[in-house]
DNA sequence: TTGCAAACCAAGCGCTTGCTTGGTAGCTTC
DNA sequence: GAAGCTACCAAGCAAGCGCTTGGTTTGCAA
């Protein structure tokens, strides 16, 4: 087996800087408008998404940031660390915002759309995150790494877990874990196959799932869904 | 980038072999009950499904088989085309179960349930099938032998595509070709969760999905899904 | 008995990988 | 204006990787 899992050293956090102004340094106030340590998590998200975490060698990530691959070990002690910096950011924000979608709906049925809704732009949406990456990498995260983002991971799955719980009768009728699960094999799944600019809109998708899941149930848009459409790139 | 996805040389394929009996070496036809060749695909395809393609290296896998690394390479051209040999035969195979299946059942719906419960044997069976690998490791294939592999998954998949739009006026109304994809993040998802020793039946999650995608149709076995269970483990 | 091919070993090559080391440029602070 | 910090470069190391090479063993066929 490759040896991964290295043991961790001690956390590097350099000190936040204020200043903005863009130099062809990323000096210690004069950081670009994201900061270089922002700029290799979202070049390192990006690449971990395209290409897989493996496939990634550090020195690609150092080349799109514009630095010198021994340089990424000034903001990061380990490329596991970075992936794990990734996952840990990636899932709080996207706990926060999905949280929030759930809030500004007052149906059971109506929130677990917006919980959907909300998953599905965590993977398809324009701001690239890279909520796929905790189910397709997990396994390329050591032990000690996957206690602690596992912990983020409960959280954003009680929340899912409690708007099941709290539809159920209006759900097609299935243990809610089981439920979850399966609709995490449908979110997850569409990363491979789901084109944001193809015809099939994340709202049309949204509702496609929820006719599984509520039949008869009115999903608010596009209520009956349209056959014979094709969805391909 | 790491630099995969080499050229291909002139394929490898020893000539088969007849007689049995067990000995310390595997000579000309002297081989084991499962010839070396195909020990070396099964213990291939058993690593990278549990530790993955890129973490699992040709040595691990010679020693398991019990040869050194470099034998290997009499067997195979390169560790790719291993990948690419576990998934050929894996769909291949699984293409002519899932129709054998399919085949038995008379009805529209019920060749859809034994099409469903023939995928998830594949991803759970005790045969020990790597369907998943076909999802996951996809992108590890170099495009060649994509393309390759390519031409039976798309025989595999249109022999679900005219199951689902058979069965279509029992189904969720949907599009075939999305829900397809629907089921195959269900399908492939529960690799990541599912245990086969738990208290879930295979067949019990096959009802558990046809709940989903033919709602108000009775469906075999334990008709009424019981709520309140739990898969774990 | 010799010839031959398949199956394998022993050794290691060349390359890529994650990461380290020692030093320097640019900015802030006192 | 010196100290001190962050951010970075330049160079390269050790380890592990897939794969190659040349030779040996084994069984079978002629």
């Amino acid at each position: 087996m490759a040896p991964n899992h290295k043991v961790r050293r001690t956390p590097k956090a350099p000190r936040p800087r204020s200043s903005l102004a863009q130099r062809t340094r990323n000096t210690a106030s004069t950081a670009s408008p994201a900061s270089a340590r922002d700029r290799v998590l979202r070049a390192a998200a990006h690449s971990f998404v395209a290409h897989g975490y493996a496939q990634t060698t550090v020195r690609d990530i150092a080349r799109t940031v514009g630095i010198l691959s021994g340089s990424l070990f000034h903001h990061f002690d380990s490329k596991e660390e970075l992936l794990e910096a990734v996952m840990t950011e990636v899932s709080a924000r996207n706990t926060e915002r999905m949280q929030a979608a759930a809030l500004a709906e007052a149906g059971t049925l109506e929130r677990v759309r917006a919980l959907l809704r909300s998953e599905l732009d965590a993977i398809h949406g324009e701001t690239g995150e890279a909520m796929t990456l905790l189910v397709t990498e997990w396994r390329s995260l050591g032990p000690a790494a996957q206690a602690r983002v596992l912990v983020l991971r409960d959280a954003y799955e009680s929340v899912w877990l409690s708007a099941l719980q709290a539809a159920a009768d209006r759900l097609a009728p299935m243990d809610s874990f089981i439920l979850r699960r399966l609709l995490q094999g449908m979110t997850a799944g569409s990363a491979h196959w789901y084109r944001p600019r193809g015809t099939l809109s994340l709202d049309a998708l949204t509702d496609r799932i929820m006719t599984l899941i509520a039949p008869g149930a009115a999903t608010g848009h596009d209520k009956l869904a349209p056959r014979g459409r094709r969805a391909r790139a």
